[in-house]
DNA sequence: GACATATTAGAATATATATTCTAGTATATA
DNA sequence: TATATACTAGAATATATATTCTAATATGTC
């Protein structure tokens, strides 16, 4: 019932990564969205309560496309293959990847999200968390403070870091960045592994 | 020759970086700069043309005092010292190393910078550089691409990841950081030391 | 003490964008 | 074919902030 949809939520979303991704975030305007896709700007705000809500959502599903299969591996307790899909991810999906490692959550978006989106977001921070904790005592035989953080940092923080600094300035990854991961990665685990 | 000032650029500064450090970038308005120091904005603007003139000196500010002890240590040819440098640093200067860990330079300050202050950039930049390098050829034996891939890794990346996850909930920071800093200096170093 | 001027004061203005609003359009259903 | 309504259209509005502007004020110098 009702006209058919010219513009749906997937285009607009496509349409702010882009400018996110070639213009930071203060190029993503609600006008330049629209624009990006030749919609009036009354499609966008019948999409989306606000931009802030838009970005949200654009947020989140940059976050799941990363986790998919991060999780997979930690999944098969695979935690190299884990460690390493950070800078393969970027490559295969560099759009996101400079929106996941150059921003923050909340720069982007800074207001009270709707409960949908917020627990879409809970979902996607408990499944992370359950899938690490899991891993670590996989891995270490028993979860303690001590293996979750040297866990998290060999598997997220320093796979992120690595690849940060050639996002920032557009570059290509170069293999030194997977090779400097694995070098960590079986230095904190040097113990386990 | 005309009256005494009451304010000076050190203190809207010093204002601007406590805000920066607790609100984030949309805190720091001219407005609120100027009633942290309770001063009128007309003053905040007599010292700094302008919002992102005023960013960039704060941005610069930080990077030199960070800077500072970090070249020394590389001086000493002390990797190990200069990749703990970050830590320490920060929970010696809390606010500046939110500034310095959470934000990048662009997203402060965007528009075209005053002659003065590019100038002062690029010192600092090359200061940077040529710091590493030195230390690169000191510890290697020669510069390679490959060799200064590995000691800004080391020497910078992954300290800053280390830290930023605790900043940005505004934790302390624990003594693994450190710890881990150092797994991986000796690992990534290993052909080496 | 008078003058020149660096500085304080803060109200007024400019501007950029998010958001709202009213009108028109196309399609599913009856 | 009539009707309800999801959607398109984009002009008008609201709002937040950076920036400008004009008028005082105090202090060093003559």
């Amino acid at each position: 019932m009702g006209r058919k949809a010219r513009y749906d939520k997937k285009q607009f979303i496509r349409g702010a990564l882009k400018l996110l991704a070639e213009l930071g975030p203060a190029g993503v305007t609600m006008n330049a969205v629209a624009e990006e896709i030749g919609a009036p700007i009354g499609s966008v705000y019948h999409r989306f309560v606000s931009r802030d809500v838009l970005l949200a959502e654009l947020w989140l599903q940059v976050v799941e496309s990363f986790q998919k299969n991060f999780l997979k591996a930690l999944e098969r307790s695979d935690g190299l293959e884990a460690a390493l899909h950070t800078p393969r991810w970027v490559r295969a999906h560099p759009k996101e990847g400079k929106v996941l490692l150059l921003y923050r959550r909340d720069e982007l978006s800074r207001g009270e999200w709707p409960d949908d989106i917020k627990a879409h977001a809970v979902k996607l921070a408990e499944e992370l968390n359950t899938g690490i904790r899991s891993f670590v005592t996989q891995m270490f035989g028993r979860m303690s403070r001590r293996n979750l953080n040297r866990t998290v940092f060999v598997l997220i923080d320093v796979p992120h870091a690595a690849v940060r600094r050639y996002l920032e300035v557009g570059a290509i990854l170069p293999d030194v960045v997977d090779e400097l991961i694995r070098d960590t990665y079986h230095a904190v685990y040097k113990e386990v592994v």
